[in-house]
DNA sequence: TTGTATGCGTTATCAT
DNA sequence: ATGATAACGCATACAA
């Protein structure tokens, strides 16, 4: 027995025909006749060939069938949202079709000899997000020459974005608290900046954070001088600490709450119970996202539905059309408001 | 402007130096005399070389760096689990200092041409628990001779395995319940087969997935006949859907509740809450796993607390060991009982 | 339909 | 410390 494996040659020496032969009945890219067919599949299995060389075929065709998925904080945070993890399979299946799959690589770790965009076998990048770290995972992409697509975040004008209408669709919740009555309103955010920083925002805080910005910009063009409370980030028990703050006082209480996206907004329920208080009857929140929130039933949230399997659809169909040398579309999606009930009139003055 | 990346030969021609010195420069393998390797520095960057290409590497070195992790389901389902998520980062941490990342695979996907063990470059094979789907990615991990490891599954003697103590350890979680005296006790258990079939379990129920079947087999080595509800997989709502259905009748519900995950028996706690029942006055409820459930507190469940990151980084440490030629251990993690405050003393007789 | 020849970009070996 | 050379395994252009 050799223990070095078998190599296509190997196969067609053992099928006494060409090289090419036998590679043209593995890639089909080619007529082969039926006889030949057989006979190469035969040697192949007599030698437990079972399919060229993937990293063979890569070199020869310049091509690995792996995207890079940039992801900044540890998976463990990453797919703690329910909006990236179907972000992700959106993006999974729009490239499987090419043959592709999601390589992770994460921005920062202090692991010496990290795989990156510079040293793996990928054809293409996906960043997530886009604050001060993935900066460096830009620069190694363009260095590469690597087709890139970034997610909710800008890299120029020449790398397509996958947007989201996060302002005009926050701003529609807003309108919609103001029609009800509110004008004390809170606003809990989402991570303002890379590194974390909660608590109470000034109102000249500078935030790095896109999508955080631009939701309590939209927030804002209603009710320009509402608080906002930072969090570390979208948890539940995030927006649980958040609401714990706001209600604190029951004599100085918003009766109205915008959290950034709807895990926060079931913290934010939680903390309403803990207090006393009902929803929608004492306070009223709105949410953002429109996912399906695990442990939130029986509520219905009042938010913002974006899709966000379509993003990550989207995101993989810019990478597939940049493999393919076509000119990939920057794409911005619309979220659309969904009345639930967490949110009513004005309570009586208290 | 060429439109051609430049290769290691154009740097060593600009450089005048040869290929192999070159080479040399960026991997660092051989002493290279300061001059030169200045000289190879600069003709680089002002050719735009910024290393070799990762591709033609692999196939040189026969390693391309990355992991192939099959999962069975979604990422969005896969994810949605802690434990899971952590598992994955203990892999991710435990491979990175080879310079190895993870590619998410699929085992099964309606889509054409999407990328498999046998078609991706991969150096290795993690494998997601074990049932049935799994089986064609382990066939596919052979027949390539790929590394092997299996997280919570058996594969077979020559597969090392990453197992956990299920059954001792919820056997000890059931033993606390009797201690305090319950002796009506039901089990949520976890899904119990690759479909999904929820619903009370016949006591001749086959169980294709190990870890079901083994915390089953723990809480069974105390309660013999406790009846089992088998949940959809680890979730709260779906805790709070077997939760409902335990205490839907007030006259016949039981004292204590085994659920088989810390999200089912968040979930669990949830329907008490509904029902009216106080825990763990009214009724005593158990985990397993020990993470940190989003949206759970204030509780402080009474759970075995298992170390997901710590099964992770040992699988990739079997991972690491068998790229290197080392044998791999199998490893038997244990689970720690630790008591909160979702457990008591049996209520007095209603 | 099949075969021949070449190159994809590296890196290890061995000699200098 | 540096250079010449071969090989990693495959897929294609082109000839037959």
């Amino acid at each position: 027995m050799t223990n070095r494996r078998a190599t296509i040659a190997d196969v067609a020496r053992e099928a006494a025909v060409s090289p090419s032969t036998a590679s043209v009945v593995f890639s089909g890219k080619t007529p082969v006749s039926d006889a030949t067919r057989r006979r190469v599949l035969a040697a192949a299995s007599a030698l437990g060939y079972v399919g060229p060389d993937p990293r063979a075929a890569s070199l020869r065709l310049g091509r690995s069938g792996i995207v890079g998925v940039v992801v900044g904080a540890s998976l463990n945070h990453l797919f703690l949202d329910p909006v990236q993890r179907l972000m992700m399979d959106g993006l999974a299946e729009a490239v499987a079709p090419f043959g592709a799959g999601l390589l992770l690589l994460r921005t920062h770790t202090d692991v010496e000899n990290a795989p990156t965009l510079l040293t793996a076998p990928v054809d293409a990048a996906v960043l997530i997000g886009c604050d001060a770290p993935l900066r460096e995972s830009l620069d190694a992409a363009r260095s590469r020459g690597l087709p890139l697509v970034v997610i909710e975040g800008d890299a120029g004008s020449d790398v397509p974005q996958i947007l989201l209408d996060n302002r005009d669709a926050q701003r529609t919740a807003a309108q919609h608290l103001r029609d009800l009555g509110h004008t004390d309103v809170a606003i809990v955010t989402l991570r303002t900046r890379a590194e974390i920083t909660s608590g109470w925002l000034p109102s000249d805080a500078e935030i790095t954070i896109d999508v955080t910005r631009e939701r309590l910009e939209g927030a804002r063009d209603v009710f320009a001088d509402a608080p906002a409370l930072a969090t570390a980030g979208s948890s539940i028990d995030e927006g649980l600490a958040a609401g714990r703050v706001l209600f604190a006082d029951p004599a100085n209480r918003p009766t109205a709450v915008i959290a950034q996206s709807d895990l926060l907004a079931a913290g934010v329920i939680r903390a309403a119970e803990e207090a006393g208080l009902t929803v929608p009857l004492d306070v009223s929140v709105t949410g953002f996202d429109g996912i399906p929130v695990d442990g939130l039933s029986p509520y219905e949230l009042t938010t913002l539905v974006q899709p966000p399997t379509d993003k990550g659809r989207a995101a993989g169909e810019a990478v597939a059309a940049m493999l393919e040398g076509r000119v990939p579309a920057s794409v911005l999606l619309t979220c659309a408001f969904r009345p639930g009930r967490t949110t009513g009139p004005v309570p009586a003055r208290r």
